[in-house]
DNA sequence: ATCACAAAGTTATCATACCAAAATAGGAAT
DNA sequence: ATTCCTATTTTGGTATGATAACTTTGTGAT
């Protein structure tokens, strides 16, 4: 460990403690979702620091999604949205894109989501099942000139695919790299023809796998799609 | 959609401008990483607005990992860290940690981690090999009674094997998973006499393939191990 | 050349005042 | 009784100026 040399002047600032406090009692559970939080002028008191420590450290609190504040009305606990987390992802990904990035994420969609559509295909209901089923028509009625909306509804799709798991934990760590998709697929999809055809075909297969409960077919259906899509990203980064 | 009715009285608060201005200036590289913004007096001449209302707009920034704020010094466009990003997930699965929360992880482990070491074994450094060995080092000699430590080395161990795909996005996606697991091991692993022995022994098995760059074993060695984990676990979910 | 210390620049905090938006309470019109 | 409007209160948003604490830089003595 060379830890032994480390942060010395790293005191911390006061409107940070005062974050850390807050932020304490809200992953606690001391404040609960949708708790009123005691007014500025209040918590100023309460704490015995000045209004400006005090509203840089609930600056912080909102920019980071747990607390929302409402001009005239109060700051309150705001469940935080996987949305705010994932937007912090965004905004690394936008810094740091890059060509190789879609080969990896290619690289790990290609191992999870076959399983994810076995456990889909194990544990569907059958709302997951016509959920998935507008989905498709929604991708096979789609304007063809509207690639963003083609891309959401692509993107959509495997989303439910792996709510269809009815496992939460599935939903929150691919949630993130779902949300990248529509954005390189935008890049690349509008430029191959026939690929919506096969998209929709695809799709078809694995649904319905999926409605069979058939988790080795929904795997190897799943295993098909992936590798398409593998195959155009790597035309594209040849190019 | 109903996005008919939404959002009316959205209106942005000045340090809200000021935030997004500056963001898209870092997003847009007329902010490279490392340089030094202006002073706060200097910024708020440019932009025109009190110190009050530009301080809020940098301590959200800061708070988003944006920008880096030093005392007696200035403000710096920082390098959005990976950490930053997944701090945030972090907070979100704390706050949605609740016991159901178990069995739904050993699910998603059991499922994307044998995957995992297989996509370790084909990619990793030699480097990669002497720090999951030392790793293992650490658990043997780990003071028997040290639990929480115990349970640090066995997380950090699969975190390990993660970075060992050399895929960043791995690491992502598994790293919030892995931050629960100290807590929920040390409510239970404690308890069951051998658990270390038999631990030990299976990442031991799981580095030998890996080091033979064996996907197929690493695969199946991985599964062992979190079969087991799950043995443990479902054994202290029915008490 | 080195060290100690002062000076300048920068962020952190405080206190106060006023502005603007939203909620609330009270009363008037229906 | 209900609805509508208005005045009041509460609450967050912005502005300003002063002071403290810290970092960096430069100066001068050694």
């Amino acid at each position: 460990m060379d830890e032994i040399f480390g942060k010395i002047g790293t005191a911390q600032t006061l409107s940070q403690k005062i974050e850390r406090r807050i932020e304490e009692a809200i992953r606690q559970k001391k404040l609960l979702i949708g708790a009123k939080l005691p007014s500025e002028r209040e918590l100023c008191e309460m704490f015995a620091v000045s209004r400006t420590a005090l509203r840089e450290a609930l600056r912080r609190l909102s920019a980071r999604g747990l607390i929302q504040i409402k001009k005239g009305s109060g700051m309150y606990v705001s469940e935080l949205k996987i949305e705010d987390a994932i937007e912090s992802l965004n905004l690394y990904y936008d810094l740091s894109f890059d060509s190789g990035l879609i080969s990896q994420i290619i690289e790990v969609r290609r191992v999870f989501e076959p399983e994810i559509a076995r456990m889909a295909a194990n544990n569907r209901t059958d709302a997951d099942l016509e959920i998935l089923n507008r989905n498709i028509s929604d991708l096979a009625d789609c304007d063809p000139d509207n690639t963003q909306m083609e891309a959401d509804i692509i993107n959509k799709f495997h989303l439910n695919v792996a709510k269809a798991t009815g496992n939460p934990i599935v939903i929150i760590t691919m949630e993130p790299i779902y949300s990248l998709l529509p954005r390189m697929r935008n890049l690349i999809y509008a430029n191959v023809d026939g690929e919506k055809d096969f998209t929709v075909k695809a799709h078809r297969a694995i649904l319905e796998s999926i409605r069979q409960q058939d988790g080795e077919k929904a795997f190897q259906e799943m295993v098909v799609q992936i590798e398409r899509t593998l195959e155009v990203y790597t035309q594209y980064l040849k190019k």
